[in-house]
DNA sequence: CATGAATGAGTGTTCATTCAT
DNA sequence: GATGAATGAACACTCATTCAT
């Protein structure tokens, strides 16, 4: 047993990642030096390195978070029954936060890891990773949609899977450069492309049989 | 060796030019040093700094030259006479290259700006620049078409506009991280949803009689 | 080897001065490197680093230490009661030391900063606070010998006094540029001005009997 | 016969040494780069370098020049057939010119050379002749002065030429550091001096007999 | 002769990481 | 475990000088 609680542990790894995460969305990873983060989190630079080995595995401790985070999201709106009902809680989940600067700083940092995995392999795996399963899933969300006959049987499902994530990414990159793009609007037209894309099960009958 | 043509320096800049995007698209901005770039040019660190008066400075430069670019291809699309084909050909001009290894090279270059002018004032102002060109040549692209009944009227101009950038700015993404990622599926989903969104006189009356 | 006490720091600091002194004295401040430094400290460059901010910051600290010696001589000086053994003692202070191989890196240094300080308008500011002070003091030493007869009144204590720091100056600089310049000759000879220009009640009155 | 006249080499070497003179009094001799004066002088790197084989040669060149003209004025003042005269117009040649910008543009150039010397060995070697033939020709003034009976036999020549150069030299200091430093007043003071050193003729006699 | 682009060794400084206390 | 002084390789950038044109 240790002398230090479990629990100690955890709300000192919390303590860094929160500082680093700060840095890093204030002045990216290569500006920010581990005495910003050490200054930041209130610790010692032997400290820190007593919870991450290095300042690589900090970045990779966030992104490893905010994957867990977004997976749990999608987990979490598949839980709906239907197509529509998904796609807008999904729209909802991923965009809607971005109104709170909380969830923009951290933003900020997913760009900056968007970026550096091209430079970091373990990092780049991890991206990967948390690309694949969240493609995953939304490609199952829609294949069990085109079962439903909300959605036409002939789309690719993970095309369509990977089109979803693009839109939600390119929308968090214009965000991330202009906090003043307007959230709403934007969900609006996304909320108005899921109501053309899904033909809801009237929707579809009527269409078979206009067909 | 003075008194030298504008042809020259011309080649010179492109020179550097071309082995820091090398560079960067090997290792990020921050860990290519400038005798990385001096020795992939095959210059000496004065001649670089003859050009360029800093690092920023080639990073700049790389996406102004991006961003111009861009710029044209946005312009000789819209020198098509209706919606349908306009987006088609920048679904082509934008995606299409990335198969090419040398565009693949400047997009993950393109990826390392979006990240870096989250640090860099000069940058970031380029790079809001850079987008707010093409979402505006493609709002009135869009209102173009509204104009011309192909698109629905109520539909916002800008946030569509936007949404395309997000799009393709998110593919790109993908596209960077894992270069597997099939781009004529991706390409072929999205003369789809063009297909569908678009209701032009013609087309909407083709689709009638083919119903 | 943290938490390390301010005895410590101290040496340190001395150290690095020391090292510095004896580079900048061979060498100048633009010959020497802060690589020189490091090696002749035998510390690393962080570890100078850590104790001065600047290359600029050490060559001030030694500024400023040479200045708060000076001031202290001259306190010292005035204690005596009367002008001429002030005067005398000056004397001997600020130029018998020169004899000595350490005070003479000392001075060499000194020149240095006195060139530096048209440069550098922090450095500046150092070297006029460090000749105000003593001028300052000079001719509050001047008007006491004025009050006690031993001076003419008419003459102006201020301008004495710079032309006693200008006299001791241009010596230092004559000794720097050729150490075999006799020092005790000349000693001797502001020996012999301070008899002359002393009109001290006993003296003037031992001078005449002594005719 | 060269394609370019001695005057224009000539006129040419004027204006990198009055280039260069004007960069070093403004930043320093290590501050200051070749571009520096080739931009002032309006010249190109290649045109100084026909003149001057380094920028240690411009420095000497300025050194040189300087001590030409000081040997002048020595040479100037001792045509005056008494002491006090030939001293009087020593200070005032030498102390006067800087009220004089242009003088004290020199005269901060100067300052650096006294500093450089202390490195350049060749330069040194010019600092010093530069001072031993004026304290040879003040030597000279002294003992023609013990001859005429004006300053007494038993002052050492020598030392007292030094402290005359002393004085001027440790003047110069003053005035750069802080150009408002009273020219006039300095010079009341030294005026006054020698007034009080020199015993002309008649006084000499006067105390020979009270002797 | 003049030009000015090119050279490349060298500069002051930083910062991730270690480890004696 | 915690501390923070110390390390030292590495960095972006400069500048006296050269020499092809």
């Amino acid at each position: 047993m240790p002398k230090v609680t479990e629990a100690h542990r955890e709300a000192r790894r919390r303590q860094v990642l929160d500082a680093a995460a700060a840095c890093f969305a204030r002045q990216g990873f290569h500006r920010t030096t581990m005495r910003d983060i050490v200054s930041e989190a209130d610790l010692s630079p032997g400290a820190v390195y007593g919870y991450f080995s290095s300042k690589a595995e900090i970045i990779e401790a966030i992104a490893a978070e905010r994957h867990a985070h977004e997976r749990e999201l999608i987990l979490r709106a598949r839980a709906q029954r239907n197509t529509a009902p998904i796609l807008r809680q999904l729209a909802r989940d991923f965009l809607g936060p971005l109104t709170n600067p909380e969830e923009r700083t951290r933003r900020r940092v997913g760009v900056q890891i968007w970026a550096e995995a091209l430079r970091d392999p373990r990092l780049l795996k991890l991206v990967r990773r948390g690309i694949r399963e969240p493609i995953g899933l939304l490609t199952e969300v829609i294949r069990e949609s085109q079962a439903r006959g909300e959605v036409p049987r002939d789309l690719e499902p993970e095309a369509a899977a990977r089109l979803i994530v693009a839109l939600f990414h390119g929308f968090i990159l214009q965000q991330t450069w202009d906090p003043r793009v307007d959230v709403t609007a934007h969900l609006a037209l996304i909320e108005r492309v899921i109501d053309a894309a899904i033909t809801g099960p009237q929707l579809a009958r009527r269409r078979r049989r206009s067909a």
